[in-house]
DNA sequence: TGAAGTTTGTCGGAGTTCCGACCTTCGTCA
DNA sequence: TGACGAAGGTCGGAACTCCGACAAACTTCA
């Protein structure tokens, strides 16, 4: 039992904003630990919605979350998280009603951070509370990113930044072309005439839910 | 000169993430005052560039800055920062160059603030460590609203949710229509036709370099 | 006051994207 | 194994945006 808060203790300090001037001790992480409860969530449930009151916020452990925002009729993703990343902790910091919605997309193990305890902690440990700070930086960082993206015109070249960026550590993309067409604010067509255009050129390899990144080169002309 | 150090530190509390739990002192304050330096920059000079060692921040105390990323041939404005925000500060906690240049846009007054001396000041500090986070996820989702806009289909929307978003406690915005063509990712055309619609719609008026909000629900309807 | 630079307004053609529709292929689960 | 749902692939017309070019209106500064 202590092996394992151990070792969860650890996973945490390697997750939360890693950097090499602020090493994280270990009573710092088992004290964030210990702070948390493990959730398990099953693909297709929420972990909260949209005007919901932010009592709490999540650490996903694994699975993958989306971030998504009711927008008129249809949403809009304004994010898809994997394992170490922060949710919810915007809202619950500013002490606000969620303003996105985060819905399980596979099955997930999250911790659940309750305000009433992370808040007295972060003030007790000036370490914990800087590598949060480095740790929602870095996400800012990454939306900026997303905007650049955005803004760049054609659907090809949003499509083979998207794919550089996203890429895991084998060269894979393990998107639906329609989740990357809602990441792209693009239509299904689209991705898919993109994808086709890129496979042309050599740049990429397609199969079901799986795109595998070929030449890096081609992808970087294309963006 | 007492008494401007206080003026100051009190503008300092203000600015840096207001939230009504955590109260900043009077301390935390003046120490945050002392740790830097006030600039004046003209405009048209620059906080920064893309690739220079990021050993400080800065927090805007008067005029505008536009962070902007060199993409391909042209650039890509990242956001166009106000008073009392935070610039640089995700290159400096992450210790890595800076990856936007920082431009100033008006005549402007800032606070360097050194990363030797902020970083001690904040683990010393936990309460300005809270503040300096939370007003790091203000700022975050403030680009995620834009990631949002940036998705809208048509340039119409865009520009209906930007002049929303960016008014000011007079119902209006302060940009020309290049500019905005700029932060939407569209041509300058296009935003003049939106704006020739919302004027015709009752929605706004517009004159030289200045726009003015008439009627918030038919923008809110056009968003 | 006058000139230079910036900003706004407008036009038409070219290119890109969206949309609805349809079929095929692939996984999954009973 | 077989059926069902999810994902990939393709087509043509409609709509939107971009681009280059140009003129008029407005600021600013000498």
């Amino acid at each position: 039992m202590a092996a394992a808060l151990d070792q969860h203790a650890a996973w945490l300090a390697r997750s939360l904003g890693r950097t090499h001037y602020l090493p994280m001790s270990r009573e710092d992480a088992i004290a964030l630990a210990q702070a948390g409860t493990v959730l398990e969530k099953y693909k297709g449930t929420h972990l909260f919605r949209e005007g919901d009151r932010a009592d709490a916020c999540f650490i996903v452990r694994e699975g993958e979350v989306e971030l998504y925002r009711a927008c008129g009729e249809g949403k809009s993703v304004v994010a898809r998280l994997g394992p170490s990343s922060v949710v919810g902790d915007i809202a619950m910091f500013s002490d606000r009603p969620y303003l996105s919605s985060a819905r399980v997309m596979t099955g997930t193990q999250v911790l659940r951070l309750e305000r009433d305890r992370v808040v007295p902690l972060l003030l007790e440990r000036p370490l914990l509370a800087m590598r949060w700070l480095v740790n929602g930086l870095a996400q800012l960082e990454a939306t900026q990113q997303r905007v650049i993206r955005l803004m760049n015109r054609t659907v090809l070249e949003k499509v083979a930044g998207l794919l550089l960026d996203e890429q895991d550590t084998f060269g894979e993309v393990h998107l639906s072309q329609a989740a990357i067409a809602e990441l792209l604010g693009a239509s299904r067509q689209s991705v898919n005439e993109a994808l086709a255009r890129l496979r042309a050129n050599g740049g990429v390899a397609t199969s079901y839910r799986r795109i595998t990144l070929l030449d890096v080169d081609v992808l970087a002309a294309a963006s």
